[in-house]
DNA sequence: CAAAAGGAAGGGC
DNA sequence: GCCCTTCCTTTTG
């Protein structure tokens, strides 16, 4: 599968079909888009108790750009007061790994939306629009999305860096916060913008929608202040993100309080991640999983590398949900004070996160020893770096239950993962691996081995088994014969393999 | 010749 | 005990 679209107005999309994105871009109002700084990477949107990170990367390429032109717009609309939680979507609105629910989400803040919007115009003929001048303000766009399953991570992307922290007092997260003053100061030094009050009816609708302020004891800030341009109040985000993030961190405190789990979602067993599922899909009221147990069995590091295209193959209707719930965690997790940032060396006594094994934060990765750069993105797909974690300290997560640190996929040891798991983490990710590995026939779960070598090399990469050749990866395949988790073809072909029923869903 | 198949021993957890 | 890893031999295409 080529690159999926990375940006999608989606609640654009429910209002105008795709092949009016040309005629909408007309109504872009691109004076809004910041000159002298770079729009907020996140934006939470809150809705209690849930809490949507937003992140806006990179733009889409000229493929993606075409490809999500022909992408059918989604069935669902937005309900204006009730964004979250989101729909199931369907993969194709806003595909894995560069796009999320979080992001697609964020476009119907309006103004995000709009740019992305035009984005999708950029092959589009418009009188209003020139391309290369659009294409100069690309480069205001933050960096690639901190995301676990993200094929083509760009070096720049860090958690650390998309999440903007204001060093608020604690004692100040839940007092009022005077955003109409930060408004003002700002309006003094920005011209008024156009009066665009005829349009932007969802955009006026999501703003409409208080819940976050009312929680927060903030005074609503003006609808025309958005619309007129986000230019201007773009920097007022940053204290309510902070806000957001301290009240994500908050909710995932209590959460592991009640589940007895870690902070980490690295650190979860699979009864653990079992229980943290339950417990998402019931605050979200989503429909309860069936054979939950069975769909994941994954310990939370390996949960952690699992693709959202992996998780809505899993779970339909709550996949998306569920993994961008996960990213959330992480974000939060990664804010921690005490956690690392990825350009900063692990120290002892520190509990690192994100965890090394997410590879949109492993620099080691991209400053390793891979060969070349396709390998270098598999590798951060599927493979945690394998430097050393250090243990997980109480101290470094007074909240969370002492577990047992699994390395974060990897120490001296190699991780827990499964072959089986292994593999089929690699087959979700097609458009990174499917030079190496692909499916034959999905649904009957047989799949080639493309690339012996390159696979057998992932694999002891991935275990920190340097000796590890496709020898050795046959016979682990072949021990699973026996177990029932994979099964010769009817035809025997070279290098083709079949999965057994359950572990082919 | 590479891959498939499988026996056997051993290590890490 | 499980899940590989390693080494080996034999068979197959």
């Amino acid at each position: 599968m080529p690159h999926s679209p990375q940006l999608k107005p989606q609640a654009f999309q429910a209002l105008t079909p795709p092949d009016q994105y040309s005629a909408y871009a007309d109504n872009f109002d691109l004076s809004m888009l910041p000159q002298d700084a770079g729009i907020p990477t996140t934006v939470y949107q809150y809705n209690a108790p849930q809490i949507k990170i937003e992140c806006a990367w990179d733009c889409p390429t000229d493929n993606q750009q075409q490809q999500q032109q022909q992408q059918p717009a989604p069935a669902y609309a937005s309900s204006g007061h009730q964004l979250i939680p989101p729909p199931a979507y369907p993969h194709s609105v806003y595909p894995s790994p560069q796009s999320s629910p979080l992001q697609t989400e964020f476009a119907s803040f309006g103004g995000y939306g709009k740019l992305h919007g035009s984005y999708d115009c950029l092959n589009s003929p418009s009188p209003s629009l020139d391309a290369s001048s659009i294409k100069q303000e690309l480069h205001i766009l933050p960096p690639s999305p901190p995301e676990s399953n993200c094929e083509t991570p760009s070096p720049r992307s860090a958690c650390s860096e998309s999440i903007k922290t204001e060093p608020l007092d604690s004692s100040d997260i839940e007092s009022f916060i005077d955003l109409n003053a930060l408004l003002q100061q700002q309006q003094q030094q920005t011209q008024s913008q156009p009066d665009t009050k005829a349009d932007h009816q969802v955009l006026r609708e999501c703003l409409e929608d208080t819940t976050f302020q009312k929680k927060h004891n903030l005074r609503p800030l003006a609808l025309e202040s958005f619309i007129g341009g986000l230019a201007e109040v773009r920097g007022d985000f940053e204290p309510v993100i902070s806000l957001a993030l301290e009240h994500a961190k908050r909710e995932a405190d209590a959460i592991c309080m009640e589940l007895q789990i870690s902070q980490d979602p690295n650190a979860w067993t699979p009864s653990q991640v079992h229980a943290w599922l339950r417990s998402t899909l019931a605050q979200f009221k989503l429909p309860p999983a069936a054979n939950l147990e069975l769909k994941f069995s994954e310990d939370g590091a390996a949960l952690a590398l699992l693709s959202e295209e992996e998780f809505m193959r899993r779970l339909p209707e709550s996949g998306s949900t569920l993994h961008a719930q996960l990213e959330i965690w992480k974000m939060a997790y990664a804010d921690q004070p005490n956690s690392q940032s990825i350009q900063q060396q692990q120290q002892p006594g520190l509990d690192p996160w994100p965890p090394a094994s997410y590879p949109m934060l492993n620099l080691d990765d991209f400053n390793g020893d891979s060969e070349d750069e396709e390998e270098m993105e598999v590798e951060a797909e599927v493979a945690p770096t394998p430097t050393p974690i250090t243990a997980v300290t109480a101290a470094a997560t007074p909240t969370s239950t002492p577990v047992k640190r699994t390395s974060g996929g990897r120490t001296g040891g190699g991780s827990h993962i499964h072959l089986w798991q292994f593999l089929k983490e690699l087959l979700a990710s097609p458009q990174v691996n499917g030079t190496a590995i692909r499916w034959i026939d999905r649904t009957k779960g047989i799949f080639k081995i493309e690339d012996s070598v390159r696979v057998a090399k992932l694999w002891g990469r991935r275990k920190n088994r340097p000796a590890m050749n496709y020898d050795k990866l046959s016979r682990s395949i072949r021990q699973y014969y026996k177990k029932g988790i994979m099964k010769k073809t009817e035809r025997s072909q070279r290098l083709v393999y079949q999965f057994c029923h359950p572990y082919n869903q």
